[in-house]
DNA sequence: GGCCTTCCTGACCGTATGGTCAAATTCAGA
DNA sequence: TCTGAATTTGACCATACGGTCAGGAAGGCC
């Protein structure tokens, strides 16, 4: 809810300054398009849960299709983030495994704005389908280098390094894409501490072992 | 002339039986509730993909709720269909490349179906949930003992069986769900044949012997 | 043909949605 | 204190949506 500067946002002041505006509105509508999708989310909703007249919303952001835009960008620079680990890494044990603990930390900590991202994909990125052509391609492919130099030298298994990304993705995101099946397995409660913990150790010994990174 | 089963929809008679009908707006239905979501997708549109009115959906179909519980059941039997593929195996190697083998086919022939229900998950699954209490979970149970049958017997590692089985439904759901993200990595084009096979190979290699079934 | 069930569909309805607007309010700076 | 820009908001609008309905058309069966 509340991660302002000084005070609540709707206590002491009755004027709010852009930044926190925008702020609170952004977490409102990341939660909103979250749980209902674009299609199925309303401005009066997210304007409610944001505690905010609708057409107070408008001012801020005129559209609903740019204030989901502008969700869709955060939540992909945060993803974007993560990336960096992987160059740090001087060999895949450390490099892999960091970017499993990363995304994971993604996932549990954003999982509303990892969910917007997988809607926003699976159907068809209608707004950023640029990123995908640009920074995500060119990240995908400095990050297949990396891997194919490790296989080079011998420090991992030859495989096709896509996959390997792609199976990196498509874990690391499940846990909170399908959180709510997880839940549910889980006697319907969310995944506590030590759960979390085990969920990285056995991706990260599965995916390793299998690479031939370890072991 | 024909009385076909399945094919032409607006051919020859005006009048259609309850099952080609039912089918027909299924397969629409399916198709555009994938590619917009719950409250994205508009019974004219499914009408419109459908070639039919959009009253004539309300006559087979009551609500559109009702016609997207129908879809959401249709894709589950599917994925139930392919989990009995682990009880005939006598072992994990066999067991498990079998289900990968089985899920990548489903992703990729039913990749819309995948979508829904990934989708339905997604938002909380309003309208399967006691889907996921039940069957779901009576399934997870059963491949649970199974996989800590084989750890028993010294067939595989002992990794969690909960978390084997997450990183299987998201490695193989990802080609459906993300299938667009992946098709512009591989430069605009969806995978041919062989890139599924190697995708199915590269899963299978590093999933076994990352669990010690394999090498 | 006559009849009855099933199927088809254009026209219609109440509602909710995204978005607009102009008047009111707040507040920093002169 | 005064002024003007920034912000807030209730009321409003056009549209699109899910759903209804009455009447027509098709076809099986006697």
């Amino acid at each position: 809810m509340a991660e302002t500067t000084a005070a609540s946002p709707k206590a002491t002041s009755k004027k709010m300054r852009r930044q926190e505006a925008e702020a609170l509105i952004l977490a409102a509508a990341e939660k909103v398009f979250a749980e209902a999708g674009f299609g199925g989310a309303t401005m009066q909703l997210i304007a409610d849960v944001a505690g905010l007249p609708k057409a107070n919303l408008h001012y801020y952001f005129p559209t609903k299709e740019l204030l989901y835009r502008q969700v869709v960008q955060r939540i992909f620079q945060i993803w974007l983030q993560a990336a960096d680990i992987f160059d740090q890494a001087e060999g895949p044990e450390e490099g892999i495994g960091a970017y499993i603990d990363a995304k994971m930390e993604i996932s549990r900590r954003h999982a509303d704005g990892s969910k917007v991202w997988a809607s926003e994909v699976m159907h068809g990125a209608p707004v950023i389908q640029d990123y995908l052509e640009t920074t995500l391609t060119e990240w995908t492919t400095g990050r297949i280098e990396v891997i194919e130099r490790w296989i080079t030298e011998g420090r991992m298994a030859a495989i096709d390094p896509r996959h390997l990304l792609y199976m990196l993705w498509a874990t690391t995101q499940h846990y909170a894409d399908f959180g709510h099946q997880i839940e549910t397995l889980n006697g319907g409660a969310p995944l506590d501490d030590v759960q979390w913990e085990d969920a990285k150790f056995n991706i990260k010994t599965i995916i390793l072992r299998g690479i031939g990174a370890i072991e």
